[in-house]
DNA sequence: ATGGCTACGATCCGTAGA
């Protein structure tokens, strides 16, 4: 069983002890990590070691920071687009027991119409180009990431307030499904069809008690590895409690 | 009561997240 997960943190540093936590009960192979909110020197590598992990990491200070994770060794590990702009530290691609997984943390956009959101779908196309490129679709890759876009209207609590909003508008979902489109599957959506399942919930008006969430985070695999792929949850739990991300980890397990 | 948060880097508030 060769297990995977992403999960966007809010932090490395305020999720550390959580972190530690889910690696202890869930003893994934590979974790996907978003939003690490330090740069490489501040990056706890020395209690993710001496959990057993390997780490890849592509950090900057306060915002953003992507991350590897791996009970085996990671190599070919390359950090941002071959574009060459390294400005915001969102993406990351590297090699795990001989299979290629990267870490995604794609932009908010802040309001539809924003700079920001231009910014968004301008990234979203670098993505498609990065992964075109720089990854074989007929291999074994896994895409792990918050994608900051809700695919249907299913993945959102309320699809009529949210309509047309950032998260769920036309061209992000539009962008995403080109992305997608090069051959990549949710592995959440592989194994389960129904709405009300989400990854994310605001921290405020308590959106996590009253499951007013959105579907943004996922798995995405090749042909290869979804034909093996045994089972996706959202790690619904991991939001509870004291301190917890605002958002909850995918799981996914492959029998390779 | 229809709002209720969290993290960061710098203060004692602004920016950002989604």
């Amino acid at each position: 069983m060769w297990k995977v997960v992403t999960w966007n943190v809010n932090s490395i540093n305020a999720r550390i002890d959580r972190l530690l936590a889910f690696l202890q009960r869930e003893v994934p192979d590979v974790v996907l990590l978003q939003e690490l909110k330090c740069e490489q020197v501040k990056f706890p590598q020395a209690a993710i070691e001496q959990a057993g992990y390997h780490a890849a990491v592509f950090g900057q200070k306060t915002y953003n920071g992507v991350a590897i994770l791996a009970r085996s060794a990671i190599s070919e590990v390359s950090q941002g687009f071959a574009d060459g702009d390294l400005d915001e530290a969102r993406f990351i691609l590297g090699t795990v027991n001989g299979i290629r997984v990267a870490s995604a943390y794609i932009p908010n956009g802040q309001a539809v119409g924003a700079e920001k959101y231009h910014y968004k779908l301008r990234w979203l196309e670098r993505l498609r180009a990065q992964l075109a490129t720089k990854v074989n679709m007929a291999e074994r890759f896994v895409l792990g990431g918050d994608f900051n876009v809700a695919p249907e209207d299913k993945d959102v609590h309320d699809p009529k307030a949210w309509e047309g909003q950032i998260l769920c508008s036309t061209p992000e979902r539009e962008a995403l499904k080109r992305a997608f489109d090069l051959g990549l599957g949710d592995t959440f959506r592989l194994h389960n069809q129904d709405g009300g399942h989400y990854s994310w919930w605001d921290y405020r008006m308590l959106g996590f008690q009253k499951n007013k969430g959105l579907r943004i985070d996922f798995l995405m695999a090749t042909a290869p590895l979804l034909g093996c792929c045994t089972g996706a949850r959202i790690d619904r739990d991991e939001r509870k409690g004291a301190g917890p991300s605002d958002h909850a980890p995918v799981i996914a397990e492959f029998k390779l």
